[in-house]
Parts: structure tokens; C-alpha cells; sequence
DNA sequence: TATTGTTATACTCTATAACTATA
DNA sequence: TATAGTTATAGAGTATAACAATA
């Protein structure tokens, strides 16, 4: 069954569609999030930033004293990784790492006076544009995607 | 605001959490995507098939005589990853290339009987391994969920 | 022994440029 | 001149193995 707003692209005299993949949840979900992602990506590296090294920066910003470790485990990413990106934020002068005098084999991650800016700025440009496909929804049922979502991911 | 079921990490006396990040709807899309593609991938590896191939696969069954410019389109990726694709699908003969008479730079593709019950098979699998997640909601919350996702994909 | 951070490396996925054959 | 398919290649993003410092 075609659904309103589905691309739907000629082959012959037929149509060719992508309905038959909808039957997956997996492709419903890959296909929103391209899309979202599309948006959110350009106001991002407007600002210098990468989806992940955002992500990061917003993270450090609300977790002071994060150690690369923990950011690795709640990014979902492999400790080498995050390296790459901390080493990126540090550089750019967006976050600070010094050592836990608690425990000297682990960094303590805090974002610059510099770093909560860029964050603040980039988050009002991304969140701007998310506002573009939010705006498809009423508060109410946004509140509902949002839940349906959180009780799926990780 | 915490929510049930979120990862949390401790770190000292405090909880890390990535709760911030899930201000932007694009954060919790590819965690739920993320999520349910672990399930699926691992059922089409079972069938030698990885994500994208399943995908092409699945299209070129419900849209017989579909040439790679269109699949690529469809699937929004770009032609010379589709060849790759075509060919891994043609060399274990899951699907045949003939040229179109009509155009003869165009390709007709097609599914081999073996290529279908490859297909169907994966898909059962594939379908299973969801129900895992999807068995969290309600018919009716299900279908919302469905008509959001496509309401935001492209 | 185990863990943190790191380096080097490899693998997958995706994107771009340029070619050929057909139109 | 434009399009379909192809080739080669480059760039992201991600994953694995192994090491030094510290616990």
C-alpha cells in the first residue's frame, strides 16, 4: 500500500518504490534518521563541527570531569576513537584535559569557556533545524515519538 | 529529566548520563536505529547477506526488471556502490543482469528462484529478530510509530 | 593482573572523477 | 550532448591489536 508522500519513481509504465523495505522497522528508522541527520550536519560544520565531536563537546559540557573512558561507553564508540576526537576538541581549544589526581591513568575532561559557547551556538543551530521536520508534529504527538524512540535505543 | 530505562555510568558520586544529547530527535533516531539494526544484521549475516545487499535484493524482488540507476536512486545511494552490490548478488546468482532491448545501456534486473527464496528466508529471520523490540509497543502504538518515522523520511 | 589512554592499522561504507557504450 | 554502467580511488567512520603508565 503506497502512503501519502512517498517517493515513488518511474520504471516502464509501473512505479518503483521502496514500500516493500517499510515492512522493517530498520529501514523506516535508517531513512528518518538520514534525514534528520542531513539537516542537523550542515549547521553543525557551520560551526566547525562534526556530528561526533559535537556530540562529544555537548557531553563533556554536561558531565564535567567526564574521563575519555565514560564518553566512550555513552557515545557507543571504541576507546581509540574518542582519542581522535578528544585530541580534536583539545587542539581547537574546546575542552581541557587533565589528569585525575585520584587516579593518574584516567583524563578529566572539562569544556573551555570557549568550548560552552561554540556548544551553546551549534545546539541552537542544529536545534533550528530540527525544527524544520519537527514542525510535521503536534507537541503531543512529538512527546509520543520521543517516547517510542527512547524505548527502543540502547 | 531521567527516563525510565536510560543507561546510566557512574562516575565519582555522580551519574554520567548522554541525556543532553537526546534534546535533538536526530541523537535518539540513530539510537533506536542503531539498536534495532544489531538485531537484523546479525540474521542476515546468518544468510550470508549483509544490510545493503538484503536491501537491494529485497527491491530488485518487489520491483523485477529495475536497473541499477534506479535502485540506486531508490535507495539513495550513489551507482558505483550499487554495481559493487549487483555483483556480489549476481555472483552468488541470486539475481540475473540482462540488458534492456529497449535501451541498451540499461540493465534489467531480475531475482533467480534462488535469489527469492534467499529473499524470503532472510526476511523471515530479519522480521523475527525485530519482533524482539518491536514486541515493546501496542498495535496502535506501532502504527504511530510507523506513520512518524515516515513522516520525517525522505 | 586489570584498566586507561594511546598508536598503528585495517576494514567497511560512502563519495568523486573519469572512462565506455549507447542514446 | 546526455545518460547508464563501470572502474579506480579517496575519504569518512568504525573496529582490533598491542603497547606504556598506573592501579
Amino acid at each position: 500500500m503506497m502512503q501519502a508522500g512517498e517517493a515513488e519513481i518511474s520504471h516502464g509504465t509501473d512505479m518503483v518504490s521502496d514500500e516493500a523495505m517499510h515492512d522493517f522497522l530498520g529501514y523506516s528508522l535508517k531513512r528518518a534518521y538520514m534525514s534528520v541527520r542531513r539537516e542537523t550536519a550542515g549547521a553543525m560544520e557551520d560551526f566547525g563541527l562534526k556530528v561526533r565531536s559535537f556530540s562529544a563537546l555537548t557531553l563533556i559540557v554536561a558531565n564535567p570531569g567526564i574521563s575519555p573512558s565514560l564518553l566512550a561507553e555513552v557515545l557507543q564508540m571504541e576507546r581509540p576513537n574518542v582519542v581522535l576526537i578528544i585530541d580534536e576538541l583539545e587542539t581547537r581549544e574546546l575542552i581541557s584535559r587533565t589528569r585525575d589526581p585520584k587516579d593518574r591513568r584516567r583524563f578529566a575532561l572539562n569544556a573551555t569557556l570557549r568550548g560552552k559557547h561554540v556548544q551553546q551556538k551549534t545546539a541552537a543551530a542544529a536545534a533550528a533545524r530540527e525544527e524544520k521536520i519537527t514542525a510535521r508534529f503536534t507537541a503531543q504527538e512529538y512527546e509520543m515519538l520521543k517516547v517510542f524512540l527512547r524505548r527502543i535505543g540502547a
